[in-house]
DNA sequence: ATAGATATATGAATGATATTCATGGATTTT
DNA sequence: AAAATCCATGAATATCATTCATATATCTAT
């Protein structure tokens, strides 16, 4: 018989295109969403999904489940909102400090629907860039902050949003752009264009760079179109989140790298003090911000609860 | 975590306003329940239900997922039927007898959501009233019988409905209106107001009356508003189903008795051939028969599935 | 072509957990 | 006062979802 469970599956799988990736997305194994689908299967006695090359496609009685699933888990987290806002009095603040630059994009469009949702919930973005968010926690500065690097300490809970992949972006006719990938060596003689944080904020640097003691020369932009200009008018290469550029990509505005065999990649996490942590906006907060970047953000993996850095 | 069966208890609860009424409502115990919405209360730090008298009541949380119950199991529901009508071609026809004259009263609002949602299936209602509602079903008379007695056959399903209490029906100012309840010694000097059907289509006589060798005098009418009427103007008693007279009990147009100690109840069923028992349609119909039934009938209980005569 | 990587499917074993069973306390009815 | 009815709850059971191990198919790369 259909389950919630079921839904959540079929919602995971339209997101991600296939069933290993959904299992990832919803932490189960492959072999649990497969076991379920055919389940699904076998009770209605229709195909829900078809091969599809590698991976599978949904059919046309799985799209009406997906549909479905749409509503029916819409609904049920705007009921769950409103019996948290019942089990407490909420008013309370939610100002967020920013570590990565580029997070804009997708945060956006997310504060506007907490806003509409916790109308009592003051929200602020903490303007600037800083350079020790736990202390900014701790004296009250701010409430959240989203970053890539998680500093463990008593107190501080680091919330997984998600792992991203930084590739290289170049101009379509960079000297470069005939290798695959980009290593440590080919930026000796390039500039590297980045938002204006010091070198260890900076993953290629900190992880790459430096350890095979390269230091090309710097160039910084406040905000990502600017450095995508530079990078576009050849004045450089920069490495930005795959998400942040897809769309550049996309329309050849510039080309995007791997950064050595594997990728270069960064976990971005959301930070809180530990008590600020089981405030219900918090986590409703947290869990529309994944579905989110998971459903609008391309590229974008999982992470496990208890990983760290 | 919510799943669907927490919300099909939740309706089950709403419906029947009382733990153990939806534990049997849903074939279910009451400890399974009552584990249930327990495991609801902690998860949400809300009280779902509160004790009232020697029953329940739902609380302001306990109405919000409710309602979300009824909005998300009819979406559920819709979108089977969907899936129900891709799995086959359904054209194909329902044709509805009925042994049981009070049906009516439920019988044509579930009719008109039926046409809706099949469209292409040919709906009709047969005419008149038949003794042998097995053989109408073999000899293609009708796909369908609704009726109270379900004789064994092989290639014949009875498909249980609910089980319900027969009441006697007084005037206001009937002799026997003293009476808390009627035996069978009290309808020796009655005159019995039936529908115009064989006695032994009659629960009354055929399990009361006739076993103590008592045989009233009767007169029959076609129509249920008919029986109440002659009722009414004291022109003797009647033996109807207690939801086909709540309304006139209620406006103390008449007075309603048990008979005998335990009451005198009787099954519904809806019975078809092996075959017909498969088609989607058909299930769906039962289905939302059972819903509406237990919905809106006052004082019906469910059905066991292997439960006889 | 062939090996390697990646994706899905599936039977068997495992593990989690929903349900039942047994029981006690509370309320209403006779 | 006793009987009947209802809900709550800890412990035992049973069910069933998930994992594990493994096989097959597809795509990529050398």
């Amino acid at each position: 018989m259909l389950e919630l469970r079921h839904l959540r599956t079929l919602a995971a799988l339209q997101e991600t295109g296939s069933v290993s990736r959904a299992a990832k997305r919803i932490h189960l194994t492959q072999s649990a969403l497969s076991h379920q689908i055919k389940a699904l299967q076998d009770h209605y006695g229709l195909a829900i999904i078809r091969p599809r090359g590698q991976t599978v496609e949904l059919t046309d009685a799985g799209r009406h489940l997906v549909a479905l699933a749409g509503k029916v888990l819409e609904e049920i987290q705007a009921t769950e909102r409103n019996l948290a806002k019942m089990s407490e009095r909420v008013s309370g603040s939610l100002r967020i400090a920013l570590e990565c630059h580029t997070c804009f994009d997708w945060l956006m469009p997310l504060m506007d629907a907490f806003r509409r949702n916790w109308a009592d919930v003051e929200l602020d973005l903490v303007p600037g860039f800083h350079s020790d968010p736990v202390k900014l926690l701790e004296e009250g500065g701010a409430d959240v902050v989203i970053g890539s690097q998680s500093q463990q300490r008593r107190g501080i809970v680091h919330h997984p949003l998600f792992r991203f992949e930084i590739l290289a972006v170049l101009a379509p006719d960079h000297p470069l752009r005939g290798k695959r990938l980009l290593r440590a060596a080919d930026f000796a003689d390039v500039t590297l264009i980045t938002y204006p944080v010091p070198e260890d904020r900076i993953d290629l640097i900190l992880n790459v760079l430096k350890p095979a003691g390269i230091h090309p020369h710097r160039r910084t932009a406040e905000l990502t179109v600017a450095i995508l200009q530079l990078v576009a008018s050849r004045r450089g290469i920069a490495a930005l989140p795959s998400w942040g550029i897809k769309n550049y990509v996309d329309h050849d505005y510039v080309i995007a790298r791997r950064i050595g065999t594997h990728g270069l990649w960064s976990n971005l996490y959301a930070s809180t003090l530990a008590e600020t942590a089981s405030r219900p906006y918090l986590r409703d907060f947290l869990a529309t911000a994944r579905n989110t970047c998971f459903a609008t953000l391309d590229g974008v993996i999982p992470l496990e609860e208890k990983q760290t850095g």
